[in-house]
DNA sequence: GTCTATACACCGATAGAC
DNA sequence: GTCTATCGGTGTATAGAC
């Protein structure tokens, strides 16, 4: 009788591959721009010619999406843990959250263009990818929940001014702290607001 | 004697010609993205090929720049109007400003896009083109001076905020009013933490 | 000066041989 | 799976007609 493997080596070898592929996408991405990505590019990293990257992905917006649900899993990942230290004070929890969305953004401009789309047209991320992106929307949902800021304008208007911060922050001064630097004041404007004790 | 013409209907002609250009390309912007504007089209819409339109803008991100000039110099004149007819109260002022450029910008995505780019991405915009941009900001700035608005972090703040609210807009609920219906809270929290008198 | 025809290099994508 | 060859599309350069 013939022992079953306990291992798929193929479909092992495949995964790899299109690790391989995302890798190589992430680091032309960084280097020369989300939008200047190449298939022919892509491929050369890898050692292939670009019509045999349609093995692996059906098309480039699937790289594209891949590399969304990337992104959003690796910021999951990290607000989960800044979640997790909750600090003392309401405040002192807005702020961290706050901050490590910021960092985690302002880190990486072409991450942070395409989690945030609009860079590239033609593309809407698969539902599938879009899971992440919506597991760490819930994980600032609860942490702020944790200190009562339950309704949906008081998020939105939370989601809106770290947005907005990080944007002006990518757009007119990258590397830099100009809008970082105002971040913590942002938030204490908005704790007052909503009547939250200092 | 020959009588010199008082009127050169040749440059009125060229300068014709290249406003069919830029309503052309503004409309295929607003109706297919602005990323999707191809020579092709604009030239055909105004009943061209695709190299003549060479002969009145020296390539397609010449194009785009006096789009961009187009766009900051019509929010320019807005804004200018909402500034002159500055109304009672500091924060009634600042709620005018702000409601003003948020209605502009969330009044034509393609616009807004090309005016905060990153859309499009080879582009930067000519010192000449960015210049209505600079007044508009002036308007902005001296408008909040006249309430002794004029730290540097203050302005950015107000500028990353009313941004944000715009963005979040456009993103997430395009044509709506979930996030416009937060900016007149936004700025009274501003107004707050600024030590404006209710 | 203005426009056309032609051509080029590049892109994403597909077909089919191996 | 990966290749070569190729397709339709893009921005753009240039030569030449009018």
């Amino acid at each position: 009788m013939l022992a079953k493997p306990t291992r798929d080596r193929l479909a092992e070898r495949r995964l790899a591959t299109r690790r391989e592929i995302l890798d190589a996408a992430w680091q032309l991405a960084r280097k020369r721009g989300l939008a200047q990505v190449t298939l022919r590019d892509v491929a050369a990293d890898v050692g292939m010619r670009a019509p045999s990257l349609y093995s692996h992905f059906e098309s480039k917006t699937a790289i594209y999406d891949a590399m969304f649900a990337d992104a959003w899993s690796e910021c999951l990942v990290v607000m989960r843990a800044a979640a997790s230290s909750q600090p003392g004070t309401p405040r002192e929890a807005m702020k961290l959250i706050a901050r490590t969305f910021f960092d985690f953004s302002a880190s990486d401009l072409a991450r942070y263009q395409l989690m945030n789309q609009r860079t590239i047209v033609g593309f809407d991320p698969s539902a599938e990818s879009y899971a992440p992106a919506v597991a760490t929307l819930d994980v600032l949902r609860s942490c702020l929940a944790e200190h009562h800021i339950t309704g949906q304008p008081d998020i939105d208007l939370f989601v809106a001014i770290v947005g907005g911060l990080i944007d002006a922050q990518l757009a007119n001064d990258p590397g830099g702290e100009r809008w970082r630097g105002l971040l913590d004041r942002a938030i204490d404007m908005l704790a007052d607001n909503l009547g939250i004790e200092p």
